[in-house]
DNA sequence: GCCAACGTTGGC
DNA sequence: GCCAACGTTGGC
């Protein structure tokens, strides 16, 4: 049963471009410390789940385009390397604290879907992306806010 | 650059 | 286990 979600990046990190000019434009979903988060990809992403890749802190603030999970969850490298930025002493490598999966570019938008769209469109008011404070950088997606979103940006 | 919202940390 | 202090996120 095919799931969908939505992650965040900010660009200057890693932006679509970056996905796009990436190897097979597959990248790896790394850096993300925050134990719900970490749930999802350890737990509930699986392969052939779609993926909605939102731009956060730039502009536009606009989801690009499409991915999908080509790897499940399995540890994050970065937190055993302490030149990394998301280096956490705290992780063991007999039981790590921190996972990421592989996402491939499926698609991408004709237009990039912004977030001022999302948040006039009265069927995506029940997302977690545009309710009041919500800092998740992985969040779940309903078939129907996802869908919503492709034909937003497809047509 | 500001600041509200939220998560984490650590003293008690 | 509570909660104040602090750090981070992310829209504006």
């Amino acid at each position: 049963m095919t799931k969908f979600w939505l992650v965040k990046s900010e660009p200057d990190v890693f932006s679509w471009n970056d996905l796009k000019k990436s190897k097979n434009q597959t990248t790896f979903w790394d850096g993300v410390r925050n134990y719900q988060a970490r749930n999802f990809l350890r737990d509930e992403m699986k392969l052939g789940d779609l993926v909605l890749f939102y731009h956060s802190n730039s502009d536009p603030l606009a989801v690009m385009g499409v991915c999908e999970v080509v790897k499940e969850g399995y540890p994050d490298h970065t937190q055993f390397d302490p030149e990394n930025i998301h280096y956490d002493e705290k992780a063991n490598p007999q039981n790590p604290t921190w996972f990421m999966v592989d996402l491939k570019l499926k698609f991408e938008f004709k237009k990039p879907v912004t977030l001022e769209q999302i948040k006039t469109n009265t069927k995506l008011k029940e997302m977690k992306l545009v309710q009041k404070g919500n800092r998740l950088s992985v969040m779940p997606l309903t078939k129907a806010e996802f869908d919503e979103i492709v034909k937003m940006g497809t047509e």
